[in-house]
RNA sequence: GGGCGCGUAGCUCAGCGGUAGAGCACUACGUUCACACCGUAGGGGUCGCAGGUUCGAACCCUGCCGCGCCCACCA
């Protein structure tokens, strides 16, 4: 016997662990490989509503074809997530007020964050099991193992031979809190308000110009000052101490006196000279730009393009450097203190013209939340622009789609206009980049020390050293290593950007890799295309010379109830967990997939997953139903020989409803699939089959009774395994509780679309059946008939296929119309009410009971309805060119429409007729 | 400055060329032997605005208004 209802807490884990236990997460059987890789967690992270939606859409598509024979392989594992994950311990060691990472020295770090990883990381696999993720956890995988990281190193290896990576001085996104290189993508800009600071940079010799201060209306100077400055404009009035250079327009004719003249840089007391670049746009502010290549973008492609001195202005956390070119008392100064000090000195000195308030982009560190400096260092490159052509081409060709396809404009946008991209991090915990250096400086990448020492040995023996001139290079009283290996480790994205194939076993050429690469969908969001899905491209189409991905399944954003970003650093994460004790895994599953068509954004209410949980319940009740009326599933059930025109038509039902959920899946419709199977489980098996089957089922023992059961059940089991993929746990309780079965439902058979014979005969006759119903109750409702009451009703003029199926069905019409009797007679009785149904006149006799005017009323209303339906289609029929362009089945379908309304009508009005006489 | 997207029932959103939909909320009725996490019936929308294309537009095109997101070096 069922339970009274289903209990997720109790059930959840015990069938989990039953799944996961008798191995059905492995992939298995001949069937056609169907792979997802998971977008792995990072090992700090906790289950968010975004990694609950996003682990849904996978597990429901594993299932989907684990169902159709498919041998699916959900390939999952975490991410070491190198800066988030230094970070938390980093903190927790301050908490504890434990020695800083600095003092500890990189080793006993590095075992201190494994020790972590051991005991808190990946929390997060736990949860995801909660959820009913039916990965292979068999071969879950670490982006920091063994195995991954060979993967790494000899991505890095090859990569740097083939010339694709390399190491350069640019300038580089730096984040002074973090004290790291970061990549352009880890960058957020945004609008804060600052100011705009005026200087005067005086010129050398006390030179003058006359400089035009008002304009007629052609723009000819009318009116001139004579300077002995050139004004500039800057935001960031630190950096002035490192100017090489002022820089005007060619074109700018006000400055064209002291082009090629030198200024006084201020404070700095150095000289510097006046040139011309395209650079700067005559129209905003001066129109003379200072130039401080070392610490801004645009300046630094000025300054290497006229030969300008570069000035490095700051440390590593930002501090003014120890150099000579900087006055001592800014000297170690915080860059905003700097700031401040430099705008007191010029304004001292008469040089500060004016200060605006003004709205400016700042750009900021995604993880520090600091404002970025631009710093000249050494860092290690991937030539992105080189790899990008492949990873194009590819989604070009179709080798990979987006879905939705729109999402590739995005990926495109993005790849046609990449950067260089910066894989070096100075921090401690990720992978070590695999360089050393000799002591010349000589750099050696390879896979182990022992390589690079090989080669550097290699190569100061062709330069002549001598066995003893190399060991006395040595370390350590020559005893040492010889070579200093690069402290930087990689970007964690350098080994996600591995994941399809380094999880499968890659270097090595394993059977795993041979039949699950390339996999067959990824299933992300969106703003993770560039961070993550690019690279992926980048790296499978290099070292595999085949995409990642068939597809890139492209899902919404979860946000909070706000609309705002969840992220931990906000902390407004909504737990997917508190809901999951609330409602249910599958409710919550179940939600995120009937939501998975909204646009960019996702804001979960929680009264929809109220809603759903209560849609689990309706269908544990209806198997209780089932249950308590013996409608037990046999094996041997043919659902092609059944006879009673009910179970013909609730197959045909349930056959539809089958076709409806396999192509919206196939399509990633995910939430047509959870609509079509809502609407038959709720709005057509239990409100109307089960209601129908009602008068067989507790009637009399027969034939009709005995195949309504196993129809019925027969009919649930399909709809089990439908649900399957959205609900799985409720779904394969009653699975297991409602019949013995060889297997779990977790791969039963997905149901087939030639297994249920459609026959339109009986949905015609069944939906009379069901119009006539809804028909006599919502009259009943409206002549505020007493819902309890049983009234007679009386067949007026019935056409013979109308007698027929009241004949037939005469008991379960009596049933849920609330009917004591059903007569046939020539003519309604006075002051009845009288129901237009298709195939004749349905008169309830409740003369003296029923308000003739509310009738009068009822039926009115009716008329007025068909006769607006009527006018529009006329309309439409009148118009010539409707009639000759529309397709024909448009104006065929027009003419059967108005047929049908204009005999309802005519029997609404003879009604009316009738009803006004008495 | 570029690019993308969104404005449909009170709320959250589907639909995207031929009869306006769902969930929740709302109203009335209902202790009918699966289910009140329920049943029955019902109310509620000039589909942001204005043009255009079309026999026909919520749906396609253009412009406008209002939101949001992404990318970008205006010092």
């Amino acid at each position: 016997m069922l339970e009274k209802s289903f209990d997720p807490a109790a059930a959840e884990p015990r069938l989990y662990d039953g799944w996961e236990a008798s191995g059905v997460f492995k992939p298995s059987g001949k069937g056609a490989p169907f792979t997802i890789v998971i977008p792995p967690p990072n090992v700090t992270g906790s289950l968010h509503m975004g990694h609950a939606l996003n682990n849904t859409l996978q597990d429901v598509l594993c299932r989907f074809e684990r169902m159709r024979g498919r041998s699916v392989l959900w390939q999952p594992g975490t991410d070491h997530a190198g800066i988030a994950t230094q970070m938390v311990v980093e903190r927790e060691m301050a908490k504890r007020q434990e020695p800083r990472r600095t003092e500890i020295g990189r080793e006993k770090f590095l075992e201190k964050v494994w020790a972590w990883k051991a005991e808190s990381g990946g929390a997060i696999i736990s949860q995801l099991k909660r959820l009913g993720a039916s990965c292979d956890w068999s071969r879950e995988r670490f982006t920091m193992d063994e195995g991954l990281s060979a993967a790494v190193k000899k991505v890095f290896v090859e990569l740097y031979r083939e010339g694709l990576i390399y190491r350069d001085k640019r300038l580089v996104n730096w984040d002074p809190k973090l004290v790291t290189a970061i990549s352009d993508l880890e960058v957020e800009n945004a609008e804060v308000s600052g100011h705009f600071w005026h200087f005067k940079y005086p010129l050398e010799h006390g030179e003058t110009y006359r400089f035009p201060v008002a304009h007629d209306e052609n723009g000819e100077p009318t009116e001139w000052e004579t300077r002995d400055y050139i004004s500039i404009a800057t935001t960031r009035p630190e950096t002035m101490l490192g100017d090489g250079a002022v820089a005007v327009h060619p074109s700018d004719k006000r400055y064209a006196p002291i082009v090629g003249k030198r200024c006084l840089l201020p404070l700095a007391d150095r000289y510097i000279p006046i040139i011309t670049d395209e650079y700067p746009d005559p129209d905003f502010g001066s129109g003379a730009v200072k130039i401080t290549g070392a610490h801004d973008f645009n300046d630094y492609k000025v300054a290497m393009r006229n030969d300008i001195k570069l000035y490095i202005l700051m440390d590593e956390r930002a501090r003014m450097l120890d150099a000579d070119y900087i006055p001592e008392k800014y000297r170690g100064l915080d860059r905003y203190e700097a700031r401040k000090q430099v705008v007191e000195d010029i304004d001292a000195r008469g040089l500060l013209i004016k200060v605006e308030d003004k709205k400016i982009m700042q750009p900021f560190g995604d993880r520090s939340n600091v404002v970025i400096e631009p710093m000249l260092t050494d860092q290690w490159y991937v030539d992105a622009p080189a790899m990008a052509k492949k990873a194009i081409d590819a989604v070009l060709d179709g080798k990979t789609k987006f879905v939705p396809e729109a999402w590739s404009k995005t990926y495109f946008q993005w790849m046609r206009n990449i950067e260089p991209w910066c894989v070096s991090r100075q921090l401690w915990w990720g992978h070590q980049i695999p360089a050393w250096y000799g002591p010349d400086g000589h750099c050696y990448v390879a896979e182990t020390e022992e390589e690079a020492t090989r080669e550097a040995i290699i190569r100061y023996t062709a330069e002549g050293c001598s066995l003893e001139d190399i060991n006395a290079m040595r370390l350590g009283e020559g005893e040492g290593p010889l070579l200093v290996r690069d402290e930087d480790v990689l970007d964690t994205w350098f080994s996600s950007a591995l994941w399809p194939f380094s999880t499968l076993g890659w270097p090595n050429e394993t059977p795993e890799l041979a039949k699950h690469y390339p996999t067959d969908v990824l299933v992300t969001a969106h703003d993770i295309i560039f961070f993550w899905v690019a690279r992926m491209m980048m790296m499978g189409t290099h070292f595999m010379k085949e995409v990642p991905f068939r597809d890139v399944y492209i899902h919404a954003l979860v946000l909070d109830e706000k609309g705002q970003k969840m992220s931990k650093s906000k902390g407004n994460v909504i737990d997917p967990l508190t809901l999951i004790d609330k409602y249910g895994a599958d409710a919550l599953r179940f939600t995120l997939a009937a939501m998975a068509a909204q646009g960019r954004n996702i804001r979960l209410s929680e009264a929809r997953v109220e809603g759903y949980r209560n849609f689990g319940t309706k269908l544990w009740n209806a198997a209780r139903f089932c249950e308590m009326n013996g409608c037990a599933f046999d094996p041997g059930f043919e659902p092609g020989a059944a006879k009673e025109t009910l179970n013909q038509w609730i197959i045909d039902e349930v056959g539809r409803a089958a076709a409806e959920t396999t192509a919206a899946l196939e399509g990633y419709r995910y939430n047509d699939a959870a609509g079509a199977m809502y609407k038959f489980v709720w709005n057509v098996f239990c409100d109307w089959h089960l209601e129908l089957a009602k008068p067989i089922l507790l009637g009399e023992d027969g034939p009709a009774k005995a195949e309504t059961q196993k129809a019925t059940a027969y009919v649930l089991t399909q709809a089990l395994k439908l649900l399957h993929p959205f609900m799985p746990f409720v779904t394969e309780e009653l699975w297991r509780e409602t019949a013995k079965r060889k297997t779990a439902l977790i791969v039963a058979p997905w149901p087939d679309a030639g297994e249920f014979p459609a026959n339109a005969d009986a949905a015609v006759e069944i939906n009379w059946v069901i119009g006539l119903i809804s028909a006599v109750r919502s009259a009943r409702a409206e002549m505020n008939v007493p819902a309890g009451a049983k009234i007679p009703m009386i067949a007026v003029a019935a056409g013979p296929a109308a007698s027929l199926r009241l004949d037939l069905h005469r008991d379960l019409i009596a049933r849920l119309a609330r009917l004591d009797a059903i007569h046939l007679a020539g003519e309604a009785p006075r002051g009845a009410v009288q129901i237009i149904h298709e195939g004749g006149v349905f008169a309830l006799p409740l003369a003296g009971i029923i308000d003739l005017e509310a009738e009068k009323a009822r039926l009115r209303k009716e008329i007025d309805k068909c006769d607006k339906e009527i006018d529009g289609i006329d309309k439409k029929m009148s118009n010539a060119s409707f009639v000759e362009r529309a397709p024909i089945e448009i104006v065929e379908e027009n003419r059967e429409r108005r047929v049908a309304f204009s005999e309802r009508r005519e029997k609404l009005t003879a009604a009316l007729q009738q009803i006004s006489k008495a």
